[in-house]
DNA sequence: CCGCGTATACTCGTCTGCGAACAATCGCCG
DNA sequence: CGGCGATTGTTCGCAGACGAGTATACGCGG
């Protein structure tokens, strides 16, 4: 399966999976992306449109099927996909479901450097996040009901999976907020006071933890062996500690 | 606030978190990133951290702060966070934190077109998909567990999260599956029927309740308006339309 | 029947992302 | 002590992403 796929961009699987339903021009199948709401899971960027739909043309996943001038000028290129199309469709879709990849949410980037700000200030921005989530949710849950009355449950599922796994986070968050309100987070005191005296403490605490013990109060300079000084010239700076955790 | 961030990369968030502990290299910046684990949240491109560097440098956020150079090597440029930096680095966090952006999980835009599979195919895929769930959320469970031994809790909040993520997409799959082997998903028989006549019939339902009717075999010149017939008008240039250049 | 706003249709140029190459030094084994 | 693989750092160059620009056609009011 899928070795390296040829064309990355999931763009790209939106493409294959429109101009599967007939030949159309690239236009087109941003048209058809639009109308069943696909722009919401792939939004489409003009740009990319004509680059992945060049490059799948060139990796023979696309062919032209037409050149049609219609009154106007700019030539209209109206593609078929190949049966190699279809195969990369179908290898590409199994990939997807199939096998979890890790992702990176914007969410969790943020969570991974959360001990910058204060708890006072995470809570706040956290019943920001949650009053959010819960608007959007409330929203999407109508328009899914809505949607199901006319349409095959099958083509809604990657709604419902959204759906769920937004659901899913907004009770975590609920869940952190109360330990945060509470007070019933271990290490919330540490935290707090680690910003009020030397903001950056707990970060080194945990890369010391990791292999070795960092130089007390001036948090340049990291564990292990030094470099040499072979070169005896000039050492502007006192010691470069070398070497990684 | 953060109209639009100066650098977008999330390299650059963990490039400016990095350095708010102290002036370091690029290199070091990444062996930091390594030793906390940072590289399973960020996967560490070196191509992308210099480039991302020197954007960061570039818009301000961090300055030079020295050029060693040791024995014969490149030069090594050790960069600091300036106060914009900081700021920056602050403001990033709060957006992350408190506004929830729509993201697109791979597995989200597999499910868009799982049309294009038999019901059974999926079941086969489902399956596997989950058994990969349980075990990477088996062995993480443990990692965190361990880690928590040493490591406050506010540092591997994000691991958490991460896998209560993953928790709650197990269940989901899990659901999916039953309902897809016992049968009790609507629309099941149509969807394994369409699959064995006419394939593309579902996708084609549904951007039709859209709001318009595709011509009928051939799908080519969409909705209705604009439906005439080539104008014989020619009041342009007569050999090739406009490449401009 | 003309001019303007909007929809259609596409291209360009720039910036970003990143794999891969490169270069010096370390370290260790015989 | 000399050769070779590993480690330390960085640069290069291409390919991809995409915002913004361009050009025409159509519908409509005047």
């Amino acid at each position: 399966m899928a070795g390296r796929r040829r064309v990355r961009n999931m763009l790209g699987l939106a493409v294959l999976s429109a101009v599967s339903a007939g030949p159309m021009h690239p236009y087109e199948m941003a048209a058809v992306m639009r109308a069943r709401g696909k722009d919401r899971d792939v939004p489409i960027k003009w740009g990319s449109l004509y680059t992945v739909v060049r490059n799948l043309e060139r990796h023979g996943l696309l062919a032209v099927a037409d050149n049609v001038r219609q009154g106007g000028r700019p030539e209209r290129t109206v593609y078929r996909i190949t049966d190699a199309g279809r195969a990369e469709l179908g290898d590409w879709v199994r990939e997807l479901i199939a096998v979890p990849e890790p992702e990176h949410p914007r969410f969790e980037a943020g969570l991974s450097v959360i001990a910058a700000l204060t708890p006072d200030e995470v809570i706040a921005l956290l019943f920001d996040r949650l009053a959010a989530l819960e608007r959007d949710n409330a929203e999407r849950r109508l328009a899914l009901a809505a949607a199901a009355e006319e349409t095959p449950r099958i083509l809604l599922i990657h709604a419902e999976y959204d759906l769920t796994m937004r659901e899913a986070e907004a009770r975590w968050v609920r869940v952190l907020l109360a330990e945060l309100t509470d007070g019933t987070l271990p290490g919330l005191a540490e935290w707090r006071e680690s910003r009020a005296t030397g903001k950056v403490s707990p970060e080194l605490a945990a890369l010391a933890d990791r292999g070795a013990a960092p130089g007390p109060a001036h948090p340049r300079g990291r564990p292990g062996r030094r470099s040499r000084p072979d070169r005896p010239d000039r050492r502007d700076r006192p010691d470069r500690p070398d070497r990684r955790g």
